[in-house]
DNA sequence: CCTGAAACGCGACATAA
DNA sequence: TTATGTCGCGTTTCAGG
């Protein structure tokens, strides 16, 4: 059932984005309301599942992380047995970031974040191993020169 | 200044991870601490600058963000003007939410968050207006088979 | 629907062991 | 480093305009 979203919850949303850790008061001023009707819009938000979870952004570098691969993937098979085995692969490797399946001749992509290059070879050796995969093409990134989960509401 | 980050500490970045809103009590019993200490290591974290902002997940879908293109970019020009003008253009654009500069022929990959089709255009008419690029491949999603910001800890 | 206020819990820090 | 304690803010709730 969808939630109609006026210009003060878009308001809400971009300030949680931008911070979610202000406080009710300093989101009210910014959207120019008061506290328990901007809690009450959070809260039917959040129930509609608009709001998903709250998390914090980390130095990936700082952590060890400091490879990202995006992998262009091509498949032959496409029947359902095949895609189900696919996807339960990427789902349950936590450095698979995001997977996405395309239109057009490439048929997946995937945001890989691990270590080294060496970890990404040995994802790609057990994937591979998992499920057969026509073309595989790796694009490192050398830098990263912008990165957000913001929507531009 | 890199700081030590040892097995409690990755625990407790994983637990905000997961979820940013829980108290430092349920964070202290997950990782077998308690409230003093978890918070000076979070403290220490985040004044480290390994943890980042604070943000909330937004349901791209609902919010009428139903296009996601994977823009692959090959350009000629290396100098540092070009390169400096393509960055602020990137950097000034909420629909980019990741731009990275690439190893291999492929110079740059973006991520573009927009509404429709339509919308992509205007942005791709934009982008290619402000600077010369080579040559440009948009892929498109169709179905966003996992996304997370979760580093695999 | 919004305003105002009350109550409770939690985060922030100081103090001490 | 951790445990204990206090203060004040913030979330959450409720009674009324």
């Amino acid at each position: 059932m969808p939630v109609r979203i006026d210009a003060t919850d878009r308001k809400i949303l971009a300030a949680l984005q931008a911070d979610a850790a202000q406080s009710l008061d300093e989101i009210a001023k910014n959207v120019g309301s008061s506290k328990t009707p901007v809690w009450n819009r959070i809260r039917k938000m959040r129930e509609a599942g608009i709001i998903g979870h709250q998390t914090v952004v980390l130095d990936a570098e700082a952590l060890g992380f400091e490879a990202c691969f995006f992998v262009l993937i091509r498949t032959s098979e496409h029947d359902a047995d095949w895609q189900g085995r696919f996807l339960k692969a990427l789902k349950s490797r936590p450095e698979v970031q995001e997977a996405h399946r395309l239109a057009g001749d490439i048929d997946y992509i995937l945001k890989v974040r691990v270590k080294n290059a060496r970890a990404y070879d040995i994802f790609y050796q057990a994937l591979i191993s998992e499920v057969k995969v026509h073309n595989v093409t790796a694009l490192l990134s050398m830098e990263e020169i912008k990165s957000t989960v913001a929507l531009p509401l």
